[in-house]
RNA sequence: GCGGGUGUGGCGGAACGGUAGACGCAGAGGACUCAAAAUCCUCCGCACGUGAGUGUGUGUCGGUUCGAAUCCGACCACCCGCACCA
């Protein structure tokens, strides 16, 4: 268990104060930044203990963790200050806040650099962690850096494995035949987003799909909790929840089996099953679809040519663009046919069709053209027949024909037999009734979601810790044994997987029988080590996965903040992960994350020159009317959209740049005062420097305090004092508000009104106690602006209270004084029917006699009722009269 | 196609059903300066008016209400997600 050690401040105000030339900026953030960011870590004003006894309540803050790409970027700069705001509020409201930051450090980039650079995926990781934790330092983010570590560690990396070996025993993983995206080239599986028209991002040959045996965790065993607890998740975005309700795609419906039947027409052995949700529209059948990978299309294909040649063709233009975006279904009649359950006699054709897919159900369906808008295209396209057997309301069945819409409305059956007269909904329980008693089939709710595997063809992951043995099978590898370490003298001189071709790592003794057996070569999808990270870093240091006690303190995570491109699978492994531990024993949370927030894109406008070249901001130059120039050669530019920043685009802003420039406190300030944080913001350069001069203007309004030190709170003030202390308590109070409901741009606007409001008061004349409302109203601009700039803050606080001996980091947050939040007089809007004539002063909570005749005698609205007879008088208290007219 | 979201000045945006446009950016004018920078002050939705003010205005059209950016209905535009899911 760490303690806190506290070590007193370091006092070195004459570094910062000292005046500047009159051309420079007074607040020196470069000597300051470093200075106050020593501060907190010397006094540890962010360590918390693994399983605290300080009684405070608990908030676990937490962004989503970077991967190490070597630079961060503004995307980082707004997730991290959007989290270090959070926490820093948190902490000072009295909680015992958990900020943790670490590294998502596996992946193929690593394995890039070193077949194209010849760097060790493992240097080139740490390296990047390196270059990144110093920048990210450089923001004064109040991490907790003990608790740091990279998932690409042995140390982090042996927990998973164990986890792993866990979740085996207790049936949540399945080694199972699947088919995967193959690159033929570089002997590899590749997810989804690496096939781009077919073809491998990388080595742009044409993807295979292939069997292959994969590790698969069972995550579909969660689906119904998974789907339910959304309902529950009120703190999540509501879209992100619809996403992964759409992602767990539960449908209600009904499996059944259908008979094959003969040459001769009577029933074979063998039946296909179908998954439908309309059941309902069994009798307007015509025809069965089965995919091409269905195991009666490759019977098919094995004794007719033309099947196989259409299977083959379904194959190649498999996920191609062209396919999907014409929509075009094409069939091959196998002249197989299949039996009606319901019907006695009538029989239908089985079609091998493209739009049917094997990952779906069960790969097969009934056609009813009537009913769906896919099968009516196939029907109308091989002339099959459409029977309608749902009657829209109120339609005469006589006259209700299809054309080449298919009605997927409500209605009433028809044409269905002992379905008729029903509604759909009554149709459907009677058709299953009916399958279930005749034994062909029942009642299904099916779900979109498969499970999820893992198996990846890569070194740089973590290694799935099993063996295989010729006699044994798959043997786990014995826990006393792990970690499964990765290899670190591998090459990338040749395709496919480096731990394959391993002389030695791979040839192993089976841990069971002691025969010659070969290690598992595959290791894990790298959302394995993102799935579990926020409750190893309650306990970072642990020879143990988890301890209980910690993560059952701090988890869940009380505010996870992070893009929306992870809205899906992160999340969704994690809070499946968190389930499959819990019943595994490690945690005793369903959910690793009550609080969700999904933060904008950062912009940036983009510039191309007279040659079409894309141009980094830094070489062109804005001029008055808003047109742009090369900065050397003068050449015009052109001033592109607005869009994501992109290195392909050259429209990126780089943090370190800035905050050398303008200070850390000036990029946080500026890219949460922009607009609020769930939307996409634009990084300007004007943007930027308005939220300099602001740090600017703060520390002179400090300044100009000198001088005017007083230690008691006056016993009364003039009116001057009187409407600066109302103004810094209305601040207080609507900073709070802001910053509760993450509306930090708001937050940002009413500070600057402070500051606006402690400007008006210097131009005051002197009055009694006007210097010390002064001095409340710059203390309090410094500690509510700390979580947003908490170096100007300290600097601030520091130069009005030299021997606190405490830092803002370690102080509450201010409360505002109920009797300064009433206004002495308030102004009451007058309307005339609606329309806004004047506005009056009055005492707040006037009784309305007073006001209403008040109102009245306003000129203006006076002149307005002229003529007219007042039928209402509506009085709204402190806020409005309005005169109701006729005449 | 299905689902979701968003429409407010030149721009980002603010606004418990109660004075629309807080605050910032950009712009205009002024003070200080030999000058510039920095800083400070004033103005800044649109139209008419010297002005007081009047009219108009939150994507469009309706509705509810004393009063609508806000609530309801229809439509339009844009953005995002998913997509042959049976």
């Amino acid at each position: 268990m760490r303690t806190a050690r506290r070590r007193p401040i370091h006092r070195t105000m004459n570094d910062t104060t000292t005046p500047a030339p009159d051309s420079a900026p007074r607040y020196d953030f470069a000597a300051a930044e470093p200075k106050w960011q020593q501060a907190w870590a010397d006094r540890a004003c962010f360590t918390v203990e693994d399983v605290p006894t300080d009684g405070k309540p608990k908030y676990y803050v937490l962004e989503m963790f970077p991967y190490p790409s070597g630079k961060i970027h503004m995307g980082h700069v707004r997730n991290y200050t959007l989290g270090d705001v959070v926490a820093r509020y948190k902490r000072a409201r009295g909680h015992s806040v958990m900020h943790p930051m670490g590294w998502d450090a596996f992946g193929l980039p690593a394995e890039n650099a070193a077949r194209e650079r010849g760097v060790h995926p493992a240097k080139w990781t740490y390296d990047n962690i390196a270059a990144m934790r110093t920048e990210l330092r450089r923001m004064g983010l109040s991490l907790e850096w003990e608790r740091e570590f990279a998932t690409c560690q042995p140390e982090y990396y042996q927990h998973q494995q164990k986890l792993f070996l866990d979740f085996l025993k207790a049936g949540l993983v399945e080694r199972k035949e699947s088919w995967v995206n193959w690159d033929p080239v570089d002997g590899t599986v590749l997810a989804n987003e690496q096939v781009i028209d077919g073809k491998g991002w990388r080595s742009g040959a044409p993807v295979e799909k292939k069997q292959l045996s994969q590790w698969f965790l069972s995550i579909t065993k969660y689906a119904p909790d998974l789907l339910d607890a959304l309902d529950r998740m009120d703190r999540w975005p509501e879209r992100v929840r619809l996403m992964q309700a759409n992602w767990i795609g539960r449908s209600e419906g009904a499996k059944l089996a259908f008979t094959l039947a003969d040459s001769n027409g009577a029933d074979s052995a063998e039946t296909v099953e179908v998954y439908t949700t309309r059941p309902d529209t069994l009798f307007g059948m015509s025809f069965m679809a089965i995919a091409p990978e269905h195991p009666i299309a490759n019977e098919v294909a094995a004794r007719d040519p033309k099947a196989a040649a259409f299977i083959a063709e379904c194959k190649s233009r498999g996920t191609s663009e062209a396919t999907i975006e014409t929509g075009e279904k094409l069939g091959y009649d196998t002249g197989l046919r299949v039996k009606h359950p319901f019907i006695e006699g009538a029989t239908y054709p089985v079609w091998i069709a493209n739009f049917v897919l094997m990952e779906y159900g069960t790969g097969a369906i009934f056609g009813c053209p009537g009913h769906d808008q896919r099968d009516m295209d196939f029907a109308r396209k091989y002339a099959l027949d459409v029977t309608p057997v749902v009657l829209p309301p109120n339609t005469d069945p006589a006259a209700f024909v299809l054309g080449k819409e298919a009605y997927t409305g409500p209605g009433t059956a028809f044409n269905s037999g002992f379905l008729d007269g029903l509604d759909v909904d009554a149709a459907k329980r009677a058709a299953i009734g009916k399958l279930e008693s005749l034994g062909v089939g029942k009642g299904l709710t099916n779900w979109r979601l498969r499970d999820w595997g893992v198996s990846r063809q890569r070194y740089w992951g973590c290694p799935i810790p099993v063996i295989h043995c010729d006699k044994c099978g798959v043997v786990p590898v014995p826990d006393d044994q792990l970690p499964v370490r990765l290899p670190e003298d591998v090459t990338f001189d040749k395709p496919g997987n480096p731990l394959d071709h391993h002389p030695t790592w791979k040839h192993v003794n089976c841990p069971a029988c002691g025969a010659k057996a070969r290690r598992e070569t595959d290791t894990f999808d790298t959302f394995v080590d993102s799935s579990w990270y926020f409750a190893r870093y309650c306990s970072p240091k642990a020879n143990v996965p988890l301890v209980k006690a910690a993560v059952d303190h701090w988890m869940p995570v009380d505010q996870y903040i992070g893009g929306i491109e992870h809205a899906i699978l992160h999340l969704l492994y994690s809070r499946f992960f968190t389930r499959a531990m819990k019943d595994t024993g490690h945690v005793s949370v369903d959910e690793p994350f009550a609080g969700l927030f999904t933060q904008g894109m950062v912009n940036h406008e983009s510039y191309r020159g007279t040659d079409n070249r894309w141009l980094y901001p830094e070489e062109i130059e804005k001029r008055p009317d808003g047109t742009a120039v090369h900065r050397e050669t003068g050449e015009p530019v052109t001033v592109g959209r607005v869009e994501a920043m992109s290195k392909s685009k050259r429209n990126t802003i780089d943090p370190g740049a800035i905050i050398a420039r303008y200070g850390a406190d000036t990029a946080r300030w500026f890219i949460l005062s922009d607009n609020p944080p769930e939307r996409d913001m634009e990084w300007t350069e004007s943007g930027a420097a308005g939220a300099f001069r602001f740090t600017q203007r703060v520390f002179r309004l400090a300044e100009a305090l000198d001088g005017t030190r007083t230690e008691t709170m006056p016993d009364a003030f003039g009116p001057a004092g009187r409407t600066m202390r109302r103004a810094t308590h209305r601040c207080i109070a609507a900073v709070t508000e802001a910053l509760d409901s993450f509306a930090f741009n708001v937050a940002v606007a009413r500070l600057y009104e402070l500051a606006n409001a402690i400007t008006e008061a210097e131009r005051a004349a002197t009055e009694a106690g006007l210097a010390w409302a002064r001095r409340e109203a710059v203390e309090m601009l410094a500690r509510l602006s700390s979580p947003m700039m908490p170096h100007l803050s300290e600097e601030v606080y520091a130069r009005l209270f030299p021997d606190s001996g405490h830092l803002v980091a370690e102080l509450a947050w201010p409360e505002a004084d109920p009797a300064l939040l009433v206004a002495e007089s308030v102004t009451i809007a007058v309307q005339v029917m609606g329309k806004l004539r004047g506005t009056i002063e009055a005492v707040p909570n006037a009784p309305a006699d007073a006001v209403i005749a008040a109102a009245e005698a306003d000129p203006n609205v006076a002149k307005a009722l002229e003529g007219k007879r007042i039928v209402k008088r509506v009085h709204v208290p402190n806020r409005i009269v309005n005169f109701v007219v006729a005449g």
